[in-house]
DNA sequence: CCTTAATTGTACCGATCAGTACATTCTGTA
DNA sequence: TACAGAATGTACTGATCGGTACAATTAAGG
C-alpha cells in the first residue's frame, strides 16, 4: 500500500477533523482508522497512549496554532486595533466562516471536559487574557477591556453553536461583523 | 424493590440530566439505567424506541418547557421590557446560573445534531424569533431587534460553553448581567 | 544481496455497547 | 383471595468498543 503518512504531525489535521466532527466519545478507532487510512497498528505506533493521546495531541496542536497565529500576535502587536483585526480574520479563516466548529468547545461541553480540563480551560483563558490586553492597547478602559474580551470569546463560541445548530454559517459571519464594529470601531474607542 | 417511577414523564428530568452531562453518544444504557434506577426492561417498556426515543423525548420536554416558560411569554407579554426581563430570569434559573449546560447545545455540537436536526434547529430559531419580537416591542428598531436577538441567544450559549470550559459559572452570570443592561437599558432603548 | 529496524495490517482479547426475550413480581379490580 | 395485565429484573444476543500481539512488509544502510 502506498505510504501516505510520513510523520505523526501529518496525522494531526486529520485527527483534528475527526474529533471536531464526532467529539471524543463519538470518535471510535474504527472511524479514526478509516479517515486516516491507517490500521490500528500504525495508529498505536504513533500514539502508544491510544485515543486519549491522539486527542491530547490534537488539543496541543490546536493550542499551538492559536498561540502562534492568534494569542501571541494579540499580545505582541503594539497596535491594538491592528491586533484585533488580525485576530478576527484568523478566527474567520480557522472556523471556515462558521462551517467548522471549535474542537475545544466540543470537548468542553461533553463528558470529555474532565479528562482534558487543564488544556480546555487554558485555551479559553489564554484567549481572553490576550484579547483583553489588545483591547486595552486599542483604547478601551481596563475594566471594560476584560468584560468585552470575555464577551467576545463567548460570542464566538456561541455563534459556532448557533451556526451548527441551524446548519447555516451566516450567524457566525454576522457575529464576526458585529464584533469588529464593537471591538474596533471606526473612530477609536472613547 | 420500592417503586420510584410511576410515569414516563417522571423519567424525563432524570434522562435530561444524563444526556446533558454525557451527550447522546456518551449516555450509555448502563449509566441511564443506573441514574434512573430502572433496568433495561423498564426503560424499554417506557421507551420502546430505545435511546433515540429517550433523547427525542428529552428534547421535546425541554422544548416544551422553553415554549411555555420562555418563548410564549416573550411573544405574548405586551410589555416587551417585562417579557425580556422575565426571559433572563427564567434562563438564569434553568441553567442554574451557569452550573448547567444546554442539552440542545450539547446535541448541536456533536454528531447527534444530524439525528435531531429539526428539533435542534427549531429550538434556537423559536428562541431568536420570539426574542426579536419582544425586543421590537421594547423599542428597538426592527432591524436591530433581529440582530440583537441572534446575538443574545448566541451569547447565552457561548457563556455556557465558557462556564463549563473554565469550570466557573461566573462568566455566565456576568454575561446575563451585561445582556440585561443591553436589552433592557435603564432608559428605554432609543 | 543481506541485515536491521521502522512501519504496517490483521487477528484477536475482554469489556461494553444497544437491544431482545422472557420469566417474575407487583398492582388494581373483582 | 384470585385473577389479569402492567411493570420490572435478568440473562442473553450479535456488534462494536479500545487495546494488544505479532507476523508480514517496507525502507535504508552496508
Amino acid at each position: 500500500m502506498a505510504r501516505l503518512v510520513y510523520e505523526r504531525a501529518d496525522l494531526l489535521p486529520l485527527l483534528g477533523e475527526v474529533f471536531r466532527e464526532h467529539g471524543f466519545e463519538g470518535a471510535s478507532l474504527a472511524v479514526i482508522s478509516r479517515r486516516t487510512g491507517l490500521g490500528k497498528g500504525s495508529l498505536y505506533h504513533f500514539f502508544p497512549g491510544g485515543k486519549e493521546e491522539m486527542a491530547a495531541a490534537v488539543l496541543a496542536h490546536v493550542d499551538h496554532w492559536f498561540e502562534t497565529q492568534v494569542f501571541r500576535p494579540l499580545r505582541e502587536e503594539p497596535d491594538g486595533r491592528r491586533a484585533i483585526t488580525a485576530m478576527l480574520e484568523a478566527t474567520d479563516a480557522y472556523f471556515r466562516s462558521g462551517r467548522r466548529v471549535c474542537v475545544v468547545g466540543v470537548f468542553a461541553l461533553a463528558e470529555s471536559r474532565d479528562r482534558f480540563a487543564v488544556k480546555v480551560a487554558s485555551y479559553f483563558s489564554a484567549w481572553i487574557d490576550a484579547l483583553a490586553g489588545a483591547l486595552g492597547r486599542a483604547g478601551h478602559p481596563p475594566d471594560d477591556a476584560r468584560a468585552l474580551s470575555e464577551e467576545a470569546v463567548g460570542l464566538i463560541q456561541g455563534a459556532l453553536v448557533l451556526a451548527r445548530a441551524l446548519d447555516d454559517p451566516a450567524p457566525f459571519a454576522r457575529t464576526l461583523a458585529r464584533l469588529k464594529a464593537r471591538l474596533v470601531p471606526e473612530r477609536p474607542a472613547p
